[in-house]
DNA sequence: GTCAACAAAATTGTCGACGATTCAGGTGAT
DNA sequence: ATCACCTGAATCGTCGACAATTTTGTTGAC
């Protein structure tokens, strides 16, 4: 008579719904969350959620304290500096493979269609905007890069940067640097040049992390 | 009045415990772990298991199948070589990190003393000890690298070498090649050179990833 | 007002029970 | 011999109950 799912949610859909959350700043870093809310919200037991939780915190999403519960993962300056250099040498790979790729019509376009779409962000200096265009950038990278363990340990070590993102807040000089960089790995990765492509992208991604080890304290609290 | 564990084993316990096992060959790729099983080895219930079973999930260790429980990852030809490339880049920053690292004389020592036994396993054709040495002689990067997100993400990455050391088998051309490039890698960590070490250990993997990509198709199943 | 000690509430930890699903072995028809 | 079908055993999925622990709230001494 009420919210009652015809078919039960799968662990995945939780799984997704947490995640999504974390993604999106719903959940902040460091915050608690409890076992009963979330299986009352999802309409199943403490015991699937705890379950849930457990690969989350294999995925570096969650950490477990004992007898204690879990909390949104909360990362250091100096942790997310450290993920940055990783993040570097993956993100520098993904533009490698997406270069060594025989890019289909379609992958051509997207890749000239986020590169317009970003130009004229830059052009407007809408920073949102700005933003927006370049997390579906380095997404469609990825995807073009076409292995699922980049993709894999990219996200664990992107994981840093949705909360970032929003304080990030470029301005106008760094909106203009970022994406002249984006203009010659986009035009690497069109015309094949995976050295080229890759060295780009690395020194892109360096530039972000030196914007990062600059930024106040509070960002990390 | 016999195995009853004074302090409750705790859940990282567990976990170490099966991953030891994965790692030391005694649980197969694809090879399914059953709960109670588990469970009475351990003397806990079957949820704990359940849930530790959920986070080596999260880590890429063992796969899940509803309603048919867990299975340690197997993984596909495509797949190794996929975690290859990344793991190319990753013990690239791995000896990159090192030699900008200023080394301690202990630090020194280590690698100097490790690339001397496997300068001898090489000399005596000692294809096992040459193995084991070779495997110490990267985590001994990994660890002066002193990054732990670079530790972790090669973690996931290796994960498949675990099997596929056994039957590796260096001919004597390929581990003397190996060695040589142990050889500059090593010298150029010594010397502080970044760009030197890290090209060299690309070069290195990426020589590692094209023996797996000769390998008869019985090693992948 | 501050702090400690205590009590109550909230939350997590663990287990066992029971139904649901899959697996293994056997039976019979062709 | 092979296959489909059936049946019992093994195993997983889920939930609820209760203990253990932590957190919150209250009281009272100073």
């Amino acid at each position: 008579m009420d919210t009652k799912p015809a078919t039960r949610i799968s662990d995945s859909a939780i799984c997704d719904g947490i995640k999504t959350r974390i993604h999106r700043g719903g959940y902040a870093p460091g915050q608690r969350l409890i076992e009963v809310d979330l299986a009352e919200e999802f309409s199943v037991g403490r015991g699937r959620v705890r379950e849930v939780f457990k690969t989350l915190v294999g995925e570096g999403y969650l950490e477990f304290v004992k007898n204690r519960g879990v909390y949104v993962r909360r990362f250091t300056r100096a942790e997310i500096l450290e993920m940055g250099r990783v993040r570097e040498v993956l993100e520098g790979l993904a533009a490698r493979l997406a270069s060594e790729t025989d890019l289909t019509e379609e992958q051509r376009a997207l890749l000239r269609s986020l590169q317009d779409r970003m130009d004229e962000a830059e052009a407007r200096n809408d920073v949102d905007r700005y933003n927006n265009e370049n997390f579906q950038y380095h997404a469609a990278i990825c995807a073009i890069a076409n292995n699922r363990h980049v993709a894999q340990s990219l996200e664990r070590v992107r994981l840093p940067l949705y909360r970032l993102q929003l304080p990030r807040s470029f301005s106008s000089d760094s909106m203009a640097s970022s994406n002249r960089d984006h203009q010659v790995i986009t035009s690497s990765i069109l015309a094949g040049k995976p050295d080229a492509a890759e060295a780009a992208m690395r020194a892109h991604v360096n530039a972000g992390n030196q914007h990062v080890a600059r930024l106040a304290e509070e960002h990390f609290r």
